[in-house]
DNA sequence: GTACTCATGATACTCGGTCTCAGTTGCAAC
DNA sequence: GTTGCAACTGAGACCGAGTATCATGAGTAC
């Protein structure tokens, strides 16, 4: 797994490149994100920047979603992490401790669900793999838990 | 429409075996449940017994998801669902255009997933794997979008 | 029948997120 | 440098999903 850590700069260039202005408040947010490689919640960017407005937070995270510079992730509970996507089609693997997301690749997995179409009734568009873990610095501490244990049925 | 599937009886079993009691609110909603074998959503069941009070409702949601009969399935996007669990470890096949949810075993990921130890730094605690489809009668009607699209960056 | 526990409905509240709108800003054209 | 205009912003109202609280009601054990 790599720790692909994009800079702010990244984010710029792609938003400028899609055509959007590069203002003041989008730009001290993309240096709050970069400073989140491994995830952050649109809490914690509001912290980061108390005096831009929620609405420009959610906009601006949003923005980037929508230009596929960052993925939103889904947890089973609890707010929504965002991870600055690293391009290309790639799955997360979730800290459950610390809430730390780290994208992998794993060709074999897409090649297996290629089969899934037998299983699988309907045409299949999409799919979600996400992996929850202890990541290792968690549990070198032994620490509790950040996050509420998973369920996997 | 019956009144009476087979889900609802199973249900009431597992949940007085549980020493919860089975009183008129939940064998309603019960029977509600069992209407939706495809997943339902606690909007759903509130339209079905607009009577029932919402913390009735989502705390009866809740009780079943503790006691490991429902599954919770947070979508991308919108109000989770939730499926009444056939037992046993599966996966979820989504319908993106009328939200009808499906179980699937697919024990050739579960081993591949097992292979990922080496791809994926940490402890592995769980997994979620979700197939997003277009279920057989939605390419039959060439059906509206229900749910939004997804995307699998 | 009584006492106790669990479940209920009403309602207020929280939380994540969106919408609206008036004011501001960035930037290209001149 | 200034102008004009669309894009962007912040404030705050609003929305929907879900939770907390609390007085009341229903089931159950004795």
């Amino acid at each position: 797994m790599s720790t692909w850590a994009p800079g702010s700069l990244f984010l710029e260039e792609r938003v400028g490149q899609a055509g959007h202005r590069l203002t003041g408040p989008r730009l001290a947010l993309f240096r709050a994100i970069a400073r989140y490689p491994e995830g952050f919640t649109a809490e914690e960017l509001r912290d980061q920047h108390p005096s831009i407005g929620r609405a420009t937070v959610y906009r601006t995270i949003r923005l980037l979603v929508d230009l596929g510079l960052v993925c939103k992730i889904a947890l089973p509970e609890g707010a929504p992490r965002y991870v600055v996507a690293g391009g290309g089609h790639h799955h997360h693997a979730v800290c459950i401790e610390c809430g730390a997301v780290k994208e992998f690749r794993y060709s074999t997995v897409e090649s297996v669900l290629g089969e899934l179409r037998a299983d699988v009734m309907g045409q299949i568009v999409g799919h979600r793999i996400e992996v929850y873990v202890r990541c290792g610095s968690c549990v070198d501490q032994g620490g509790r838990t950040g996050l509420a244990p998973v369920s996997t049925p």
